[in-house]
Order: structure tokens, then C-alpha cells, then sequence
DNA sequence: CGTGAAAATGGTTACGTAACCATTTTTTAT
DNA sequence: ATAAAAAATGGTTACGTAACCATTTTCACG
């Protein structure tokens, strides 16, 4: 029988087991637990991790007492005694692309679910050292990537690390882990549908050739040509910067080329939609004045107002989520397979392409 | 003068340092170093974090160790010690709402450029305990919130905690730190301009009232309507869930209205964009047909072919990037005044609404 | 009821770092 | 040259947890 006296009493003792902190109030540990319900520290964690393991009476009085004093553990330290963290990095592409929306989402999501904390980093171009810094400080569990190029330097110090890595969309030429789409299927897919309607005055509007993706995806370009026999032009091919800015750039000089484009293959959707907006607002008409084509089939692409024509993988299957499957697959069962996945493209047929009007 | 021999049992040593471990080589630590470099573990510490106070030849021979033996601080047993994780925890609607994309984009940049790394947590409804408590057991240095209900109970144990935080876009009821926009004003605006361009059969499509973002904007458009002299038809204002199958049951509803209406006001942009999909989709043309309005004036919406139009802040200012400049410097001076920010709005124009034709 | 096995619990240690205090070395001022 | 001060370095400890081994308690069985 417990008396108002007693309870009193117990409530004093939990006071002072509180420790004001700097910041506020807490950072009990599991020592103040293990003395608050009279029982030892390695009970205390007993409880919380294997409570098959411990009588009932004792486990009530050490939940009682977790209760009492607002016991939170401390992953930190759990992680330093166990060399895991639990989490994942990712360094993903800008979100202003929107493929990096859909993939940072199922990335980000799944690892949640699945017990892993998410680092995001975002980075624009591959010059990332401080990042790495933090990521390897942090003795992350994996990590996810996309920003790498053929034959990025990083990649030696990555598999240096140890750690368990995949990359999703490119790849590094010597990559063991890769999720990515057949991107020179991709680009002859989109190309090959342009030349089909009749252009030939075609733009090629992509990244850098030591991206995996973009050297893909012009090396398709280039077979579709090659097959249709028509020869590339070299000023109309524009590897270019993504940012807004340099794409800016890239259509003004394509305003200004002697015979303009009746049709721009775009590498990735992300500068399809960019191109659109310059073109629609300078007054031309999208198809009717210039066809657009993209490659990545995001999803605002689908948007009635926009309906992009583009080239993306056949299955409903998004390349983060499968690239993050993967990882943590690879986290928990510590043999290390070759994860080499290149999913299959087709053409979506929307409305910003159209036959060339003969004039 | 250092001979081959030397050289080679130089490098024997390092190799011997390098233990072996299950995932790969490495977890050498600063005792190992130290061991390496004839000096003490404190000489290392010191040498990374206040190499003022070590004499230049000892710098050089720990810093020659840490090369050799590829040594890299461990930022868990270093957070362990000091009692800071140097981590930011953020918690964001989903990305799927353009709004989000430019906030999380924001936030993240400028905490990795501070210094801080970033957990993300991606929420569509408010039941997130389990985020909540993977949050508080990494004992992250600060919080960056928008989901949250107007009364949340959560907002208890956040002020509990004693962890700095904030909440963008949305707030809570007593809550000391917040940026947000004029909500109330912001409804305002939309709803008056519709009216004033005719309209009245306006359809209201917002989120539950219990979210400080919605309660404002609808008061706002009550409050445009009560100046206008105009009813409020309880029969158009629809409070969804602003998931893409709940705003297709909505447009569905609204089509089975017996007066359709001519105008929709959208809570958000995100909302506003899907609707002018599913109308477009269905044949109608906007804003001939129907004019539509949003409320944050999101990137996209900017686009040619979107072009909505839409309430937003007056300046250039992103919501989340506010509040993880405010956020950080609330960890860094321990001081804690109160952060309360509601930024002003204005009408953008665009091409989603059109005065209304009478019939 | 006694005995051995199993279950429950406790004590000690390690994880890798920075804080703290102690000691040694160097510099400065006389 | 010497004392005092300053600089440089070292030894020990704590951070909070789980692993590991030791001890005690409980239980089953003859």
C-alpha cells in the first residue's frame, strides 16, 4: 500500500535525479535509471534491448523508473560501443531537377522505415570534398549517390572507406553498385522519334560527356543519326552547365544559329521544361513552332499543362527506391554482391512534339 | 637522412596500424596516431582542434601519422564528449508540394554550409511518434519543423526537450519561434480578387482548419467575402487531405455540384496545380473556363505553361531558409529570444484567372 | 530435499574523443 | 645566471551505452 507520503516521496527522488542542463532540462542516463529503480546499468539496458531477458517485477520497476525520469537513450553513444549508426548518407542532385524530388523522396522514406536516419547533402557539381569530410567523419552505415563522374578521383577513396555504397542514376566507370536506366538506349529512343517525324534540324541540349548519363544518352543520340543517315552538326550539339542560367545561355545561341532548330533533344526532362519556358516565353509554340523532347519521365512532365514528351523506364520503378533497397540490403547482410542494374526505356508520346511541318 | 630500410619499416608500421575490420580496413583512432607518432593522445586531439598550442615539429610528425595511417576522427565519439551533434533535424511536408522542394533545398544548403548536418524526415500527417523519437535519441542540436497542428500535443514534449526549434509555414498555438507568411492576408488577397473579377460561384479547396496555414488562409477568404457582401456557400468549400487521390475525389464532388463553379480558390499552390490538371485533363480550359488561384508562389508556378497565378511573400524571402538561419543562431547564442517572423504577401497575376464572362 | 542446469542479474570494460589537471620544457625578465 | 612565467605536452577521466564475463537466484528433476 503505497501512502501520499511515499508517492511524495518518490516524486522528490525523481526531481533530483533531473539534472538541470545547459540547454534545459534531461540527459539522464541510463546509470541514473538503473540507480532510481535499484538495479544495475547493464539491467537497464537489458529492458530496453532484450527484455526476454529479464524477470517481470524487474522490468516493471526499470519502466517505471524510464517513465519517472523521462529516460531517452543516447544513440550516440550507442553507436560509438556498437560501429554502427544507423545511418545513411545521400548526396543527392539538386532538387530543382525534378527526378531528384521523386528519388530523394523514396530515398529518404524507405530509409526511415527502415530504421536508418537520412544525411542529405545536395550538391551541384562534383566538387564535394567537405562533404565527404563530413560523411566519413560521421562513419556512416552506406551510402547513396549520384553526383559522380566516369572518372571521378572520389571513387578510389570510396571504396577505400569500406563503407557500403550504390550509386543511383550515373555511375563511375569502374562501379561495382549502379541502379540506372539504359541510357544510351534512351537517347537513341528519343532521337530516333525526332528524326521519325521528320526533323533534322535537331538540338542536342545536355550536361558534361564525363557524366555517365549524359555521355549515354548523346552517344544514343548519335546512333539514331548514324542509323537514320543523317550526319550530327556539330553547333547544334550544346553541352552545357543545368542551372538555369547557363541553359539561358545555351537559348540565346540557339536563337541565334543560322537555321534554328525545329526540334531540341533535351538530355534530361528537368532542362526539357527549362527550354520550354524560354521558348513559350519568347512567343514561340511548343510543338507547333519547335517539338521538345526530354528523357527521365518525371512526373510534373505528366501535368496537363505541360505534357512532355520524354523517354523513361518501362516499369513504374523509381531508380532511388531500387538503389536504396539494395543498400540497405547490402548494410544488413554484410557479403557484398554486384548490384548492376540498368532498367529498360521507352517512349512516352506526348504533346510537345510533332511532324515537321514541311515549308 | 632517411635510408630504403627505413622507408620500409616505416611503412611496415603503418600497415601494422591498420587494423583489419569486418566492413574493410580503417577505424583507426587518435590512440593509434598517437602511438605512430610518438606523442599522446592529447598531443592528436590538440593538433586538430587547437594547433596553435603544438610546437611546429610535433604538428608535423602527428599530421605525417595521420596521412600514413589514413586516420579519420570519429564525429560520434567527439559528439559523445562534448554534448553536441552538430546535427539538425528536419521535419517537411512532402516533397510532392513544390513548396517543400524550395524550403528543404534551402534549409539543407545553408546548414551544411554552417556546418550541421541534416536528418530529413518527410511527413504527410501529424502521427509521426516514431520520427519524434528517433529524433530525441539522437540528441540533435536543433529542430526545423512545419507539420504540426495548431494544438499538437507534440508541441509539449518539444518544449520539454529543451532543444532549440522552430517551425516554418505552419505554427502552433503557443508557439515562441515561427516563420510564416500572412496567412489570413494571403487568403484575403485571393478571394478578393476573384470576387472582384466577378466570380462567386468560388469553390475553397484547403486542408484540415487544425493547421495554422489553412485556418489563416480560410479566414482570410471568409473575411474577403464578408467586405464584399457575398455569401460563403458551405457547399463549395471542400477540407481535404491534400494527397492527389483525396483531390481528385474533391474535383469529382465539385463536378457533381448543381452550380459548377467558375473560380477555384486553392489553399496552396500545390493544390491549385493539381486541380488545374485534373480540369485540363477533363476537357476544360483554364482560366476560359475556369479560373483557378493558389497561395505560396512556388517556382514552378512561374513556368509558361503553368503560369499561376497566386499570393506569395512580397519579397524574395524562402520561409525555410529564415528559419534555419534563425534556427542556428538560436544553437549558437544560448540565449533565447523569440522568433515570431510573418512576412508580408502580394497578389502575382498571372494566367490562371480571368474575369468572368457573363452568360 | 539436494543437485545441477538454466535463468536472472551484476560488475567491469571498451568504444574514441575532448576536458581537465599535472608535469615538463621553453621563454622572458631581472 | 636564475627565478618566474608561459608554452608545450602528458596522464587520467568522463561521456552513455552494450559486450562480456562473473555471480547469484530460480527452477527442474531425481
Amino acid at each position: 500500500m503505497q501512502t501520499p507520503a511515499d508517492e511524495a516521496r518518490q516524486l522528490a527522488s525523481a526531481q533530483n535525479f533531473r539534472h538541470m542542463k545547459a540547454g534545459g532540462f534531461d540527459m539522464v542516463s541510463s546509470k541514473d535509471v538503473a540507480k532510481y529503480a535499484g538495479v544495475s546499468q547493464t539491467t537497464v539496458s537489458r529492458v530496453l534491448n532484450t527484455p526476454d531477458r529479464v524477470k517481470g517485477p524487474t522490468y516493471k520497476k526499470v519502466m517505471a523508473a524510464i517513465d519517472a525520469l523521462n529516460y531517452i537513450p543516447d544513440a550516440n553513444a550507442r553507436s560509438l560501443v556498437q560501429q554502427k549508426t544507423d545511418t545513411i548518407a545521400l548526396i543527392s542532385g539538386p532538387l530543382y531537377n525534378p527526378f531528384f524530388v521523386e528519388t530523394t523522396t523514396s530515398i529518404v522514406n524507405y530509409a526511415n522505415e527502415n530504421g536508418f536516419k537520412i544525411n542529405v547533402h545536395f550538391s551541384k557539381n562534383e566538387n564535394i570534398t567537405d562533404t565527404y569530410h563530413s560523411i566519413f567523419e560521421n562513419k556512416v552505415d552506406g551510402i547513396i549517390l549520384s553526383s559522380i563522374l566516369l572518372d571521378d578521383p572520389i571513387f578510389e577513396k570510396l571504396e577505400k572507406s569500406g563503407i557500403p555504397f550504390i550509386t543511383y542514376n550515373r555511375k563511375h566507370a569502374s562501379n561495382k553498385n549502379f541502379v540506372e536506366m539504359d541510357n544510351e538506349q534512351a537517347g537513341f529512343l528519343a532521337a530516333d522519334y525526332l528524326l521519325s517525324l521528320g526533323h533534322d534540324a535537331i538540338c542536342w541540349v545536355g550536361g558534361p560527356l564525363e557524366i555517365s548519363t549524359f555521355k549515354g544518352r548523346y552517344d544514343g543520340f548519335l546512333r539514331a543519326f548514324q542509323k537514320n543517315g543523317v550526319a550530327v552538326e556539330q553547333e547544334r550539339v550544346f553541352l552545357t552547365d543545368t542551372s538555369k542560367e547557363q541553359l539561358h545561355e545555351t537559348f540565346l545561341k540557339m536563337e541565334m544559329l543560322e537555321e534554328k532548330p525545329t526540334a531540341i533533344h533535351a538530355a534530361t526532362d528537368a532542362i526539357a521544361i527549362q527550354m520550354m519556358d524560354f521558348y513559350i516565353s519568347a512567343g514561340y509554340r511548343v510543338p507547333e513552332d519547335i517539338s521538345i523532347i526530354g528523357i527521365d519521365n518525371v512526373e510534373i512532365g505528366q501535368h496537363a499543362s505541360i505534357n512532355l514528351t520524354t523517354v523513361g523506364i518501362s516499369s513504374t520503378a523509381n531508380l532511388g527506391q531500387l538503389a536504396i533497397e539494395k543498400l540497405i540490403d547490402m548494410i544488413h547482410q554484410k557479403n557484398k554482391p554486384c548490384i548492376q542494374i540498368t532498367k529498360a526505356v521507352r517512349l512516352f508520346e506526348r504533346k510537345t512534339t510533332i511532324e515537321r511541318r514541311r515549308v
